[in-house]
DNA sequence: TAGGCCATCTGGTCCT
DNA sequence: AGGACCAGATGGCCTA
C-alpha cells in the first residue's frame, strides 16, 4: 500500500482537484474475498418476497391489501442482490477512506497553527489533540492573567513575561514562547 | 523482533 | 435506501 504524504499545500491542492479516488472502482477486496461465493445474505439484506409479505399487511391475520400493479422493491437475482452489496460496499469504503483522509486533513492543518517543533518530530495523532488541547488552555490561561483574572486546576500553565516582553508559555511539558508580535 | 502508528476494510447503528 | 459516523480487525511500515 502506498502511503500518502499528507503535508499541507501540495495535499490541498490535490484535494481541490480531486484528485482522489472518484469512485469505486478502486476497491481492493481483502485476500481476493469474493462474495460471490456466498451462499446467505446479511438481515439487512431481504429478497423481494419477505419484503412484500412485510409491506403488504405484515401478519397472516389481517387480510392482505389489494397488491399495487407497481412493486415497491424491484425483483432481484441472488446474483443481483450480491452484485447490489458489493457495489454498496465498495461505495461505503470509497466514503470511509475520503472521510479520513479529511479528518487527517484537518489534523494536518491543526499541527500548522501548533508551535513548531523539529521537523523529525512530527506529533502523531493523538499528541496533536493532547498538545493543541494543552496549547490552548495555556492561551486563555495567558489572556485571563493579562486581563488581571486567576484560576488554576492544575493542567497547562499559564503566561510569564520574558524580559523582552515576549510571553513564556508552559504547554504540557513544553515551554512555548511567544514574541511581541504573537510569533512563536 | 516487538511495539507503535497508520491506512484501509468492514459491519453495526443512527439519521435523513 | 443510502449516507455519516464509529469501533474493531488486519496488515504494512518504521524504529528501538
Amino acid at each position: 500500500m502506498e502511503r500518502m504524504g499528507t503535508d499541507g499545500d501540495a495535499w490541498d491542492a490535490a484535494w481541490d482537484r480531486s484528485l482522489w479516488i472518484g469512485g469505486c472502482g478502486g476497491a481492493v477486496y481483502r485476500d481476493g474475498e469474493d462474495l460471490g461465493e456466498m451462499t446467505s445474505l446479511p438481515p439487512s439484506i431481504t429478497t423481494t418476497d419477505s419484503c412484500s409479505s412485510a409491506g403488504d399487511g405484515g401478519s397472516p391475520d389481517i387480510p392482505r391489501r389489494k397488491r399495487s400493479s407497481k412493486p415497491r422493491t424491484r425483483a432481484r437475482s441472488p446474483t443481483q442482490l450480491v452484485r447490489l452489496r458489493r457495489l454498496r460496499r465498495a461505495k461505503a469504503n470509497d466514503r470511509e477512506r475520503n472521510r479520513m483522509h479529511m479528518l487527517n486533513h484537518a489534523l494536518e492543518k491543526l499541527r500548522t497553527v501548533l508551535p513548531a517543533f523539529p521537523e523529525e518530530t512530527r506529533l502523531t495523532k493523538i499528541e496533536t489533540l493532547r498538545f493543541a488541547n494543552s496549547y490552548i488552555v495555556a492561551l486563555a490561561r495567558t489572556l485571563e492573567s493579562a486581563g488581571g483574572g486567576g484560576g488554576d486546576d492544575g493542567g497547562a500553565g499559564g503566561g510569564v513575561r520574558d524580559a523582552d516582553g515576549s510571553v513564556l508559555l508552559a504547554v504540557g511539558n513544553v515551554t512555548v514562547r511567544l514574541g511581541r508580535d504573537g510569533n512563536t
